[in-house]
DNA sequence: GCACGGAATTTTGTATTCCAAATTCTTCCG
DNA sequence: CGGAAGAATTTGGAATACAAAATTCCGTGC
């Protein structure tokens, strides 16, 4: 791909697309970002690179030491647990203040992943019920109508990306159920209970997912 | 302050030096921060400037638009609202976290921070028992021992910080009770208790702080 | 053959200069 | 007084330069 056709500036070009490659998994943790490379690659100057590369740190996808430049973040297992913490928190209150309010619309927008779900698992097509499932969160996430939220909780969910694609498939049938729960939940109106089972729900895939990933896993820092 | 004579990148130094005077009200919410005037300022080129932006718009302490350069942000009262329903939920995440490792040294330090502002209070220093109360929340943060929390907090307290000015003296007695019972339920490991404590503590200064704010903040954007 | 030390190379951090495009300011005219 | 044309400013970006630090490479000695 060649940046510079499109809109937006460069900057955030170079950031949206180091990003992609990084949840991606093409740009693999603890990968070198060497900046010559990239600006040729993309054929774009230092200064848009250097700009993103503050924004890719602050989101949490890069880490940058002084003098030795910019590598893909390494998730150890404990900073997955605290990503386990902080997204349970932000994913309760998003389910919280979905509930509290039902929009009709985006309700609606609520079923339609949910459907997409169901039918991609007919139809054998785990991945495509995974990506509605990935789509129903941040649905719910938009949902609360609260953008601070919403733009704290999008790298989050970004760095776990990867470990999405390794563990969803696990039990994608138990995930659809709870997310169809959910749904109601909020429906309802039912702040109390869309909370619990939003908190059970992420809850829920911790422990497996930190079982496998155990021992892939670096060391902690 | 002349910038260039300390450690780190002069990136990392005009970020703080920017941040502090945003916190600080020394540039106030909707000043136009024009790159020329700053290198003038700071000494630097534009290139650490152009670096240090991207951050602290991560950051939400500025935002920038294409061709127009940055300004600093304007929270309107719906911008409020949504800090504090997300300053809430960490903060319950953050004394849970804390209950649940009621490290001895932490504690101590907890009780510095109490008795700090206690004596303040009783010199009747309201602004340095505010600031006691201030480190008493970055102390239970700390003690979450959630390096990810403790991040995301961080610039969402900053923005508040002016918020605090304006409304923490209000009932500083109510909040060095609050603290204190908070620091017991911490102590003894009753993370049900702290979280609600917690919970309680945000969730009260809110009301207060939004119906002074009522008046003097921009409508939503 | 292998560890070690130092030189050569690469990379980052920063500055400077330059330019186009967009925005903002000024000024002049109706 | 309002508006439009032109001037000045400002941002976004490129290219080049260079010092300092880091990395690589290589030759030497063991």
């Amino acid at each position: 791909m060649t940046i510079g056709t499109t809109d937006r500036s460069l900057s955030t070009q170079v950031y949206e697309f180091l990003r992609e490659r990084i949840i991606s998994g093409e740009l693999e943790p603890g990968r070198r970002l060497v900046e010559r490379e990239i600006c040729e690659q993309l054929n774009v100057s230092r200064i848009p690179l250097r700009e993103a590369l503050p924004q890719l740190e602050a989101d949490g996808f890069i880490r940058t030491m002084p003098r030795r430049g910019a590598m893909v973040t390494q998730l150890t297992l404990r900073d997955i647990e605290e990503l386990f913490d902080v997204r349970e928190s932000l994913e309760v209150l998003a389910a919280r203040l979905a509930a509290a309010n039902p929009d009709p619309i985006a309700l609606a927008g609520l079923e339609t992943r949910i459907s997409a779900a169901r039918s991609a698992l007919d139809r054998g097509s785990d991945h495509e019920a995974a990506a509605a499932n990935v789509a129903f969160h941040d649905d719910v996430l938009a949902m609360s109508r609260n953008r601070l939220l919403h733009g704290l909780m999008q790298p989050l969910n970004g760095r776990m990306q990867w470990l999405f694609r390794m563990t969803a498939d696990r039990d994608i049938r138990v995930q659809c159920a709870e997310h169809e729960g959910l749904y109601a939940a909020i429906r309802d109106g039912n702040v109390e209970l869309a909370a619990s089972l939003a908190f059970a729900h992420v809850a829920g895939g911790r422990q497996p997912s930190l079982a496998l990933l155990a021992d892939v896993l670096p060391a902690d820092r």
